[in-house]
DNA sequence: TGCGTATTTGCCAAATTAGCCAAAATGCGT
DNA sequence: ACGCATTTTGGCTAATTTGGCAAATACGCA
């Protein structure tokens, strides 16, 4: 395969992994409300402070998130926004997914 | 958390995590042009039967492609083609990433 | 039934991921 | 400089993922 088109698709799927995680689903929906500092948001998640640190570290690096010191706290900001409207294509494979098991069912 | 956020969030995950792989990403794309057999998935993807197998199992398992039997082979089938028009913002991601670092450079 | 082609599954080793605790940073206020 | 609050990192373990080979399965055809 063409080692462009290779690491094009490389390139995609490191930010899909980087969402690929309930937690991180979680902080990116809440981060598209509003930009939230690390204790918020480990509030919401409900996991150790350093578990959400690593997943911040993730989504950060993958380049979804962008970390900025605010004095004592760090304010995290969704970087592209659109990433939250895919989750309406996703709703439809849920659905059509549900739809099957219930075509199989009746 | 409620649990009933938390499971819809499991599940977007699952999607995403399906999804969050090269050689998976390089089949939807082939399959968002045309439904192919697996025979011709492995040519393109270049990787053993048995592999590319595994990651059609992981796609059909997540209601992203459906696999039918064509006489002697499995003809795999794009379920929502929709998921396609997520890279749009992907290379959003990916372009804000790399104009970031030109700006730190600059 | 027996053969050849197409696809899936069992099994294994290597690599990656996730989570927690403890320890180190980082920065504010005194 | 010191204590306090906030965040990150080191180190560890358990669980998951990936990929290939070999074996099994499914199907069409003679």
């Amino acid at each position: 395969m063409d080692p462009r088109t290779q690491s094009r698709f490389e390139a995609r799927a490191r930010i899909l992994k980087a969402m690929a995680h309930p937690t991180r689903l979680l902080i990116l929906d809440e981060l598209s409300r509003e930009a939230r500092c690390v204790g918020h948001l480990q509030e919401i998640v409900g996991a150790d402070v350093s578990t959400v640190s690593r997943h911040l570290a993730i989504l950060s690096e993958a380049g979804l998130v962008t970390r900025s010191r605010r004095g004592n706290q760090v304010l995290c900001t969704l970087t592209v926004p659109c990433v939250m409207n895919f989750f309406s294509c996703i709703e439809t494979v849920l659905q059509t997914a549900a739809r099957q098991s219930i075509d199989l069912v009746g």
